[in-house]
Parts: C-alpha cells; structure tokens; sequence
DNA sequence: CATAAACTACACTGTACAGTGTACATATCT
DNA sequence: AGATATGTACACTGTACAGTGTAGTTTATG
C-alpha cells in the first residue's frame, strides 16, 4: 500500500498538472509568444528541465494545452426539436445552453488563447475554429427539423443559426475575447436572448 | 528649381512612407512580437539605421501605422434619418455604407492587427476599439431619430444597433479578421444586408 | 562647389529565450 | 534495502533581436 502524499496521485502526476495549470495561466495572461518556459516553470513550481523532461517542447506543451482546455468544455447534450413545445421556449433552452458555454471561464479562455494564437497562423486558426464551430452544430440541426416540420420559413438553416448566433455572439462573446469584457449578467443576458429569439421568430416563424 | 526624381517628393519622405508600408505589410503577416526591425528594413529596402532614424522605437513605429491605417479609413459621411424614405431603403444603405469599410482592405488590417496585438494589453485594446465603435455611432444616431420620429418601437437604440451589427459583422467582421477569410462576394453581402434588415425591421419596425 | 542633411554598411552591446547535458537528490516500487 | 524513475540545480550553447555608435557615402540646396 502506497502511503502517498495526502491529496493526490504520484508525484509525477502532480507535476504535470502543475505544469500544465501555470502553462494555460501564462498563456492566456501573454500569449504564444510572449511566454517564455523559464516563466512556466516558475509559475508551476517546478524545475525548467522538469517541463521539459514532460513535454518536449513549447510547440507541444502548447498542443496539449489546446487539447487539455478542449476537454474542460467537451459536455454538449444536443437539444432535439420537438414539436409539442413552443417555438420561443425550445429556442430560448438552445440559448440558454449557450450561455453557459459563454459563460464558462474554460471555454473563454480556450478562445482567447487559440483566437490569439491562431490569428497569425490560418492553419491552426483553422483546425480551432472548425472544432469550435462543431458545438454550433446544435441549434443548425434544431432549426432544419423546425424547418422541416413547416414551423420555419427558411431553407437555409446554417445561415439562419448563423445570424441567431450573431445576435448572441456580438454582445456575449467578441467583447469577452477581444476586450477581456466580464461575461453578461442574468439580467442582460435574459435581454439579449429574448430580443434575439423574438426577432429570430418575428422573421422567421410561419 | 529642384530636380526631384520623377514620381515623388524628396528622398526622406520616400524612404519613410516604404517604412510605414513595409512595417504594415509586415506587422500584418506576422503581428507586433514576431516582427522584427531587421525584416522591416529589409523589406521597406532601407538602412536599419534609417529605420531608427525615423522612429525612435519598435513601439513607436508600431503605433505610428495604427495612427496612419486609422488616417486611411476616416471618411465617414453620416447618414441622416429621414422621414420621406423607406426605413427599408435607409437601413440598406447604412449597411452598404458598413460594407464598405468591411470590404476595405486597410480597415481589416487595421482591426486585425489592432486585434492580434491587444488581445493581451487591455489597455490598447480599450483604446483602440473605443475609437472603432465611435464609427458605429452613427447607425445608432439613426435608429435613435426613427425611434424618435415614431417609427421604431425601442428605447434603447445602443443595443438595437448592437443587435442589427451582430447580424452583419457574424458574417463579414468576425471570420475575416479571426479566419483571415475574404471579403464576403456581392451576392452574400446582399443576402446578408437584406435578411439583417428584413428581420430587424420583422422586429422593431411599427 | 561647398555644406548640411539624410542614408548606408557594419560592427557591436545586452538581453531574452529555447533547448540540452550533467551530476546529484528525492521519491517510488519491489 | 536496493533498484529505478523523476526531479533539481546549474551551467551552457546558439540564436534572435532591439537598439546604438561610427565612419564614410549619397542627395539636396544656397
């Protein structure tokens, strides 16, 4: 029976998460290139070859950042269209839903650190955004069905989840990551996603 | 009578406007960190020294072509509301007057650079996209005078305006600048300008 | 043409940083 | 307790880069 340390697993193990939690710290505070290894190793308590002696290189530690932080975010349990519910209140869930992914320290800073990261580099950007823009999958699949059950005049379900989306994106999302704004508060974000939704269906709904 | 070669001005001036072009060029493809001095000069086909003759610092010239890209695109005519018009028609051409700064090759620039280099300093972020969102005003002042002349049901014109920007700027802002995707072609722009208008007036029109 | 201003080549300083090699210490496992 | 895996301290290499100093050349101008 191994009598380890109290808290947590082998010491290696711990280290590595050391390493890991003051990497996303520093590069979510300076970005890619302003981080520097010494400062991580600094940061997470640990000696600069240990950082090495786990991951490789700044390039990989990076990596396993973007992948680790991917984790942190990946719950997304699809709402379904159903057709014994009001338009407004599944639209307002689907928003809701949203919300807490906006609304998710995690996932801000996954988009802050990749958006920064990735805008001088079009392949990463790429690889990123794609991935992101699978979680926005949800509400085009919600509104083809709606669509299809003749409860929405459109026939182009992707650009209509894009122009919701840009109702919530413009005030919940682009000012959090390009200006380090603080999320909405409930009040504010019961405007916008009813104001959105109302003129989503005011346009929208048959 | 000075016989100055040809095309342009005296031999300082030239050399100073290929510095600026080239460090837009470059600070463009690269962001503020990875771009260096050397490369600039290279590239503007001039002396380092020179480069440091005209500009003091890194920081300097930097924020000297922040100054002149905003010069570049401050040509903003204001349009008026006015009540002998189709709102339809008056928004449309708010919105292509929008496109046109979208569509503007020195705007993207500017906004990208602008982005990429303050996504981590707050402080230039704020600053810079104060000034931005000063040339939004001017959708709102409008939406703020048909609200007022009884044509608009809304008392919050700020937010309106936020809301009928996230509708074009979801499509023609934010992938461009993130993505470094081009410019929407003419018929997407019409697509998007209409739909955006179509559903903001579905909304709020009286 | 003389003079001042601007440009150039180039060598140089100092710093920051990614990444490595090593000798020694500490933890973990059997 | 002894063997093995990990961590640490530290010195070091090589590179990239901001910024400077200088001596000499080119360009404009009275």
């Amino acid at each position: 029976m191994p009598s380890f340390p109290a808290t947590s697993q082998r010491l290696t193990d711990r280290k590595r998460s050391a390493i890991i939690e003051a990497a996303i710290d520093e590069f979510r505070l300076s970005g890619y290139e302003t981080t520097s290894m010494d400062r991580i190793a600094a940061r997470a308590g640990v000696s600069k070859r240990t950082v090495y002696n786990h991951f490789p290189s700044k390039e990989v530690l990076f990596a396993e950042i973007l992948h680790h932080l991917w984790q942190a975010i990946s719950g997304g349990e699809e709402l379904a269209y159903r057709a014994d519910r009001p338009l407004r209140d599944q639209l307002l869930e689907l928003i809701a839903q949203k919300f807490r992914l906006l609304n998710d320290e995690a996932f801000v800073s996954l988009a802050r650190v990749a958006i920064a990261a990735g805008i001088h580099s079009p392949e990463r950007a790429h690889d990123m955004v794609a991935r992101m823009s699978e979680r926005e999958e949800g509400l085009t699949v919600w509104i083809r069905a709606a669509a299809a059950a003749g409860r929405l005049k459109t026939n182009d379900p992707v650009f209509a989840s894009h122009q919701l989306q840009g109702l919530i994106k413009g005030f919940a999302f682009w000012p959090q990551i390009t200006l380090a704004q603080p999320p909405l508060d409930a009040a504010a974000q019961k405007q916008v996603a009813e104001t959105a939704v109302d003129m989503f269906l005011a346009y929208y709904a048959l």
